[in-house]
Order: structure tokens, then C-alpha cells, then sequence
DNA sequence: GTGGTCTAGACCACC
DNA sequence: GTGGTCTAGACCACG
């Protein structure tokens, strides 16, 4: 599993992991059971202090992708999201929000939004295929 | 102009204002010469610190995006020259992905995120509308 | 609000602060919408590290206990628990379950048990009504 | 004997084994010369580490609840006499209070936490008749 | 080896 | 003033 960083963003470190962890759950690059790269090690590779990393895992653990078990290491979850579909319609309804007002900043219009969101989606469970061919 | 913002969002409020204002020139929606809602009015409206107002006008200042005038308020500046459509397509997409991401992690299928790129955005539209008639 | 640690304890000291907040919201003793202590105060008064009780509230934000605002300081939640019905029965039945396996390994048997649950039920919600007397 | 165990919970699982053991002293459940589970056969049983078990076999014999004789196994001492009652409804109402904080907090009712303490009483009673027909 | 907790102290962003 | 992030390094518990 590769980790880009970016220092200079306004996004704290451990968001940038948690993201990065939930994307390549998402996209199938990361399955349920797989372990993530322990603490030490990734925060050494990433030059980012234990603390750091370990604060990534444990938001993970909270939104429930992976489960942590001491003294072993940390797993993705093998369980479906256990929120309920209104909470997860909500959390995705947030970040469509933010694309809406961005796109209303920009002038996009109606059409032009609504094919965006197809292609996006479309082309993401394209590549989480590919991904689940290997 | 109208702003958006989010309150629990890892991007800060004054930043939020900064690229809406920015998104609003890049568009043309926001034209060279045009003035910007003045701070203490903007703060009271949006339930914000004036001091936020203030550091995101700053920030603006700071890039070039408007100028102010000691006085007689904050102007959009005449340098910038709106994007092309195809740029401004390439900022939405960025918002789009992060809510496609979304999405996929918490199993939302394809029909359901359409829908919801419809919904959000059309609900959208419909505050603009009745915010303009106030 | 009063804090009552106990460093001996394997329970760590972050959790202890979370149960303690809980509990108080819980009896009415902490109403949606009150203050907190700040953090840098209250981890002085209680001679603990800043980011021990940051790590306390951090945790309490997760479980939905209390909002924070940053700069401004933090809140008890004014929303009911936002989790369904099934999610906060899961959580009670956990803590029923430890209870459970101590009463049968101390032979205690079924009415006493059914007893107990009864007058300890009330007596906290005894407890509770007489805190929103004040 | 029988032991249950909670990965998650914050008290770490050899002192779940250490209390569990206690407690069946404690209410006359285990008598002073039975002999313990071996650690091989129970670690493997509660799919812990054989560590985990030979450490809280170690602190059980630290606090004199059973003597271990190298090659013949572990068996609980003499010494301790079984609490009366009254001290073993005390340890159970501790737990139950935790169960009640964490109702209340949940908006649990006192109907849905009778229901629930019966509920849970008679499936571990069950579990535990399933499991001695073994 | 693993992750978890805690400290001490720095710097930043927001009000 | 508030909370948020990050570092450096300590100690503990678990496997």
C-alpha cells in the first residue's frame, strides 16, 4: 500500500492516511482481513512521527474500516458498513454538497453536473474492477 | 454572492471563503470591479468572527484576487480572467471524486449517487432562487 | 463539573474523563448546550497532560456526546443520541453482558438479578430527577 | 469453568481471566484443591496467546487464589473463604451500574432494561447448559 | 515484535 | 483565550 503525502496542505497528515486507507478500501485495492503496514515502520517510511500514524489508525477504527487487535496488528474490517443507510446517505450527501457548491461557483450547469457524477462513478468501478482482477 | 460553509469541515472557514470567492471569479460569475459584501455584514450573516472575514479578504488581497480600498470596501481585481470551461470542469471533478470515494466505501449504488447528484443539486438551486427573492 | 481520577486504575485515565462526562449527561447533571472545562484548566486541576484531556473530548466528539468548536471552546450535544434504536441496544448489552458474567461466576441467581437491575434502574433515575430540581 | 471474554473492552483479557477466576472463588463456585484449566488446552479454547493465560495464572497466585505445583497443574488455595452474599451482590451491582449509566445515557427505557437484563441472564444460562452437554 | 497511553513542549488556526 | 496538529521520547501491555 503507497501513501502520497503532501505537507503543504491545509488537510491535516493523519486525514491524508485515513483517506488514502478508505480510497483504496473503497476501490478494492485493500480487502477485508488484509493487514495495514504497522505504526512504526509506515510513519518511519512516511517520516512522520508513530503518534501521527497511530492517530490515523484510530480514527479508522472509529469509522469502523479496520479493526485493530493489540499486540498483532491492524486489519481492514470484513464487516459492511454496520451505519445505517440513512447515516451513510448522509456522510456521502456532505461531500456532494461540496462539489455542488463548486460547481454553482463555476457556472456548471445542471446537465453538465449530472453527467460529471456519472462518468466519476463509472470510472471509479472501472478501475476498482481492474483491481479485483489481479 | 452567497457562501456555503462548513463548520465541521477540516478546511478552515476562512479558506472556504477564499476559494468560493476565487470559484466565483474563475467562473466569470464574479466580474472585475465588482465589490464584495462588506466584512461586519458577511460575519453576522455567515455567524462567524469578523477577524475570519477579515484574515480570508487578506488572503484574497494577498493573491491578487481583489483589492481594497481603505474606506470604500473590497473590489474584485481586473487581472484574473475567468477559466476556461474546461478548467473549471477539471476543480469540480476533484470535488466530485472525493464524494465518488465516498460513496463506494459506504456502498452506495450507482442509481442512489445519481439521484442524489440530481437532488443536492436542484435543492441547491432551489436556496439560490428564494434567497435572490428576499 | 467534578473529576475524579484514579492513576491505579487500568482503565486509562482519557476513558475515565469520557465516563465521567457521560455520566454526567446521563444524570441531567450536564445539560445540551453547557461548557465544558477548557482543556488547558481542567488538565491542570486534574494534573494531567493537555492531550490526555484533549484525547477525553476528541473521543466524546466521536460518540456524539459533545460538539467542538474550535476557538470557542467545547459542548454537550443538544441532539439525541443520533444512533438507532438497534446500534444503542447493542451498546447497553454489552455492558449488561459484563454484568451478567459476574453475577452467575458469584452464583448470584435470576430474581436477584432481575432485583438488582430494578433498584439500581431507579435509583439513578431517582438520582437524575433530583439534579434537574436544582 | 467457563470464561467469556471482551476483546474490546478496555480491561485487558488477562485480567478479564484473573477476575473471572476470583469470582468463582469468591461465590464458592470453584473450592479450594480444584484444579484450573491447563494453559495450553484453555488459551487454545479462547484463541489467546498461551502467554496471556500464564500471566494471569501468574498474578492469580501472586494474590494467593491458587498455587501452582510445577508438572501437576494449578488449583485454587485454601486460604480464601467464599464472600458472604451481601459482598458478592456489591461486585455485581458495580457492573450494573455501568449497564444502567450507559442506559440512561442511551435513552434506554426502564421497561427495554428489565427486558434486556432478562434476556441476556437467560442466554448466558442457556449458553452455559449448551455447553455442559458438550 | 505489536499497539496503547502519557508526557512535555512546540507551532498553528480561530475567536 | 480556545482547540488542533505534530514531534520526541518514555513506559506499559500483549503476543
Amino acid at each position: 500500500m503507497r501513501f502520497e503525502l503532501n505537507f503543504k496542505s491545509s488537510k491535516p497528515v493523519y486525514l491524508q492516511v485515513v483517506d488514502q486507507v478508505k480510497a483504496a478500501v473503497a476501490s478494492g485495492a485493500a480487502r477485508p482481513g488484509d493487514t495495514l503496514p504497522s505504526i512504526r515502520p509506515l510513519a518511519e517510511e512516511l517520516r512522520v512521527n508513530r503518534n501521527t500514524i497511530a492517530k490515523a489508525y484510530t480514527e479508522l477504527e472509529h469509522q469502523c474500516v479496520i479493526t485493530t487487535r493489540t499486540g498483532r496488528g491492524c486489519f481492514i474490517s470484513d464487516a459492511d458498513s454496520p451505519l445505517h443507510k440513512e447515516a451513510r446517505l448522509q456522510l456521502v450527501t456532505e461531500e456532494m454538497d461540496q462539489a455542488v457548491i463548486q460547481a454553482h461557483h463555476l457556472q456548471i450547469d445542471r446537465d453538465e453536473f449530472l453527467q460529471l457524477a456519472l462518468t466519476r462513478f463509472d470510472a471509479f468501478a472501472q478501475r476498482r474492477l481492474t483491481a479485483s482482477d489481479e
